[in-house]
DNA sequence: GTCTATATTGAGATAGAC
DNA sequence: GTCTATCTCAATATAGAC
């Protein structure tokens, strides 16, 4: 199970869509022939969903571990959060693009599986938001929207982001601090 | 050129995806054969490019006006922008999950129509933003950045919510109209 | 405007040797 | 593990009559 085949079929799936892109176009890229591919993956979702799912558990693992880092205040682990999902979002923004956009053309199971790393993410993001407004230091209503608003704002960060733009990625990263703190603070009044 | 066929195509496309919806079920959904499909459409893919337009179209031309109307303040325009977005996106999810996920399986021209509306919706959140932190009601470093992670946010409702969930169309709206303004003051410092 | 019947292509996947 | 050659079928789209 070579890795380059999975960077290969992500660099592609990202420019083109996965639609669009044919088994022996993926083959020649890697420089095999289908058969080969064939030999590695038994199909093409199967390629779809090992470059989504190892993303997607390379992300969670991380980013959850340090969710719950209860040595940390509540503020300090919503920006370690903010600042790992959008580096990540950047750095790999091949793999988040060649999957995202055709999640529906996997098995209900394979869909099963992705959205349980990502509830599980969102989960832990809600928790420490919860924690921190009750600590004081957040004012929130209802911690699973506002989870859900923030995680919605720095996904989209990978539909428009480019090296290469104004913003350099660490002057994103902060903007994007400033962001979700603003999100922890807008509670009842306005 | 029959409403009931964009509606039936959007609904289906938003189900299961573009890609899977053949057009002899299509048809068979619509009532009609391919032939007479084709009789109104040329392709397949001008059915989804009219399902996006003539959202887009109605879109930018309702939210671009009002918040362009300067009778009203700065802070007020966005309000009333954010309660129109969600209640577009909710209203409308079929047609936004339908188009949305497979802009790349249009023409480059279609693309380009495409972006230009969302551009000039986004310019007119960006312009609003900087009137009101120029007149001292907002505090935002950089409005463009600000306006692009606010429908950010807003475009990520259609991926998840449905009626039927615990929270009604309005309270959603008043709830993101309060994660609107937060950004809106989300200045430098932090 | 609508149909039945069909053309045409390109896709994903496989057979079987080396 | 890798190849050449090929199978199979479903997809978009069209022909031509009514």
């Amino acid at each position: 199970m070579p890795d380059y085949i999975l960077s290969s079929a992500a660099t592609l799936f990202s420019r083109r869509g996965y639609h669009a892109v044919g088994i022996r176009e993926l083959a020649d890229a890697v420089g095999l022939s289908t058969s080969t591919l064939y030999h590695y993956y038994p199909t093409k979702q199967d390629i779809l969903f090992a470059i989504i799912s190892r993303f997607l558990r390379e992300f969670t693992e991380r980013l959850i571990a340090g969710l719950r880092d209860s040595s940390v205040t509540p503020r300090q682990r919503i920006e370690r959060a903010v600042t790992d999902h959008v580096v990540l979002t950047v750095t790999r923004r091949e793999e988040l693009l060649a999957g995202n956009p055709v999640l529906n053309a996997l098995t209900a199971e394979q869909q099963a599986h992705i959205a349980a790393l990502r509830r599980a993410y969102r989960d832990a993001v809600r928790d420490v938001i919860a924690e921190g407004t009750a600590a004081g230091q957040f004012h929130v209503t209802d911690p699973l929207l506002t989870a859900m608003a923030m995680l919605d704002m720095l996904d989209g960060i990978r539909s428009w982001y480019h090296d290469g733009g104004a913003l350099s990625l660490t002057a994103l990263a902060a903007r994007y601090r400033t962001f979700a703190l603003a999100l922890c603070q807008a509670g009842e009044g306005e």
